[in-house]
RNA sequence: GCUCCCUUCGUCUAGCGGUCUAGGACGCGGCCCUCUCAAGGCUGAAACACGGGUUCGAUUCCCGUAGGGAGCGCCA
């Protein structure tokens, strides 16, 4: 048997976190076994579905490099299917009419509290002859759900769970207003996807159990299930906008790369030994359902930022710089940048991105690394680099300029030797002599090397920076 | 309130009755390296929620308690 996977967003909203672990491990499961993911769109809701939300969608599954397969089935479109479906269990007498009022539902779900019964409609339409129904009211459709017995979902993560049906009442198929419910369309649209593993969030663990019951009457077989726990937020409570329930859109323009998110999420309530790293191979071969664990995980962006900090040092740098040219799409002033990456500042910055990409966390860190190769004479001073810039250091700046400006050929080791042999001379450390120097050609004062950084800037561009800043003295 | 689910270091997790003086990763502390910041190497602190069983033996199985979570709509 093929295995079907599918993931069936409701674009309410953007592509959330928890959403892109479902779509990924779904992904991952059809994947290593030669099975397919279909991509349903919950548009049932009319009012809420909207064309902007499966937008960010499916990018951000074009994003993340999830792909599924075919085209993307929209429910709302296959409403007729759903009340087709209807009839039929109608016809069976699996279903009847309910004319119970909005006013009426109410009732029933407050005694129902009261009572602390778990059952909240009554059943009252149940086995009522509908010529009783009471003029000018349109019926919802109920399932006749067994009164007895037990409903069992073999869940593939959380086990064997049951339910008595005595708990479980008549749950409407078709709106009064002749529309399917969610519930229905559900189990209608997985049956004709010839879905055979439904993957989803924890969150929809109790309406298997409705939906067992309405296979169960359709006399259709289940899928396997999977029920996986949802992400939390780091403080363990539900995540919220403030914590992580972001649209994948915003860990991009965080600086995230898709491959780094993937790995965290993959990692998220899922595990293979000790393996922390993997590849899209290693993960479409090792996901499996038994390894998903029962218990919410919180999110932690540390983490995250360290796997991202790991891939952007995995990335080749010619790499890694079209990835930030991409970036700069999703950045505020990303077209402002773009404008400085003429063909010259480019070649700096490949140079120097072994370095430069150490230091990255984020591409919003490295983009900040490479501030030294973006800024326009004279460069700004932060804080840090302006109190170094001591009358004394720019006394420094003025000495080591003179001598690196014999320095010929202009290369990192003829440089080091220079100031090296300066810095002895004067029986000062190289530290002393090196901070001035970083703060003068970076205006910071964390950069790479400091023999890379005048490498890369070159003798003509290194020389003006340093008169720049030793030359801000003798004004004094 | 009712139904269902969950509970190993701060966090993600390994563990599927003895190999656990409980392993890895992130984070945190220390040391080394060092022109800064990183990276890297070494190293340290840090957990089986609690109480009963079952068993020769429980982190592992069962039952309670506590604490989390989800659902409870003619929303999806």
């Amino acid at each position: 048997m093929t295995v079907v996977t599918r993931f069936a967003p409701s674009p309410t909203g953007f592509l959330h976190i928890g959403g892109a672990r479902t779509a990924l491990f779904n992904w991952l499961y059809a994947r290593g076994r030669g099975g397919k993911m279909l991509l349903r769109i919950e548009d049932t809701d009319r009012e809420r579905s909207t064309q902007a939300a499966i937008d960010a969608i499916l990018d951000g599954l074009n994003w993340l490099g999830i792909e599924w397969d075919g085209d993307a089935v929209y429910q709302f479109a296959r409403a007729a299917r759903h009340r087709e479906v209807v009839e039929q269990l109608l016809a069976a007498g699996n279903a009847y009419p309910c004319y119970a009022s909005p006013e009426e539902l109410a009732q029933m779900r407050e005694a129902a509290r009261a009572q602390g019964r778990a059952k909240l409609y009554d059943g009252r339409w149940r086995d009522r002859d509908p010529r009783e129904a009471p003029p000018g009211v349109k019926p919802a459709i109920r399932l006749k759900a067994p009164l007895t017995g037990e409903t069992v979902i073999e869940d593939q993560v959380q086990g064997r769970v049951i339910w008595q049906n005595e708990n479980l009442d008549d749950l409407v198929l078709l709106r009064s207003d002749g529309t399917p419910t969610y519930m229905l369309a559900v189990v209608v649209d997985d049956h004709d996807m010839a879905i055979t593993h439904i993957i989803r969030g924890d969150d929809h663990l109790t309406n298997a159990a409705r939906q067992k019951q309405i296979y169960d009457a359709l006399g259709w077989p289940v899928p396997m299930m999977a029920h996986i726990p949802l992400i939390h937020g780091p403080d363990g409570s539900k995540l919220s906008k403030r914590h992580g329930a972001l649209g994948v859109d915003a860990y991009r323009a965080m600086g995230y790369l898709p491959v780094a998110l993937r790995n965290y999420l993959v990692r998220l309530g899922w595990s293979h030994g000790d393996q922390e790293i993997f590849s899209t191979e290693e993960m479409i071969a090792a996901f499996d359902l038994p390894q998903i664990g029962r218990s919410p995980a919180r999110f932690d962006f540390a983490k995250l930022e360290s796997l991202n900090a790991h891939y952007i040092r995995q990335t080749p740098d010619a790499d890694l710089l079209a990835a930030v040219d991409r970036f700069l799409l999703y950045l505020p002033d990303g077209a402002a940048l773009a404008a400085k990456l003429t063909p010259h500042v480019r070649a700096q910055w490949l140079q120097s991105m072994p370095s430069l990409k150490e230091r990255a966390k984020t591409l919003i860190d490295l983009i900040d690394g490479a501030h030294f190769l973006l800024a326009d004479r004279p460069i700004p001073l932060d804080d840090k680099a302006a109190a170094l810039l001591t009358p004394d250091a720019k006394g420094v700046l003025i000495d080591i300029s003179t001598e690196l400006a014999k320095v010929e050929p202009w290369t990192p080791e003829a440089t080091e030797h220079a100031v090296r042999a300066f810095a002895e001379r004067k029986g000062a450390k190289l530290g002393a002599v090196a901070q001035p120097l970083r703060a003068a050609l970076t205006g910071r004062t964390t950069s790479p090397g400091i023999f890379e950084v005048l490498t890369v800037l070159g003798k003509a561009e290194s020389l003006a920076r340093v008169a720049d800043q030793a030359g801000s003295q003798s004004a004094r």
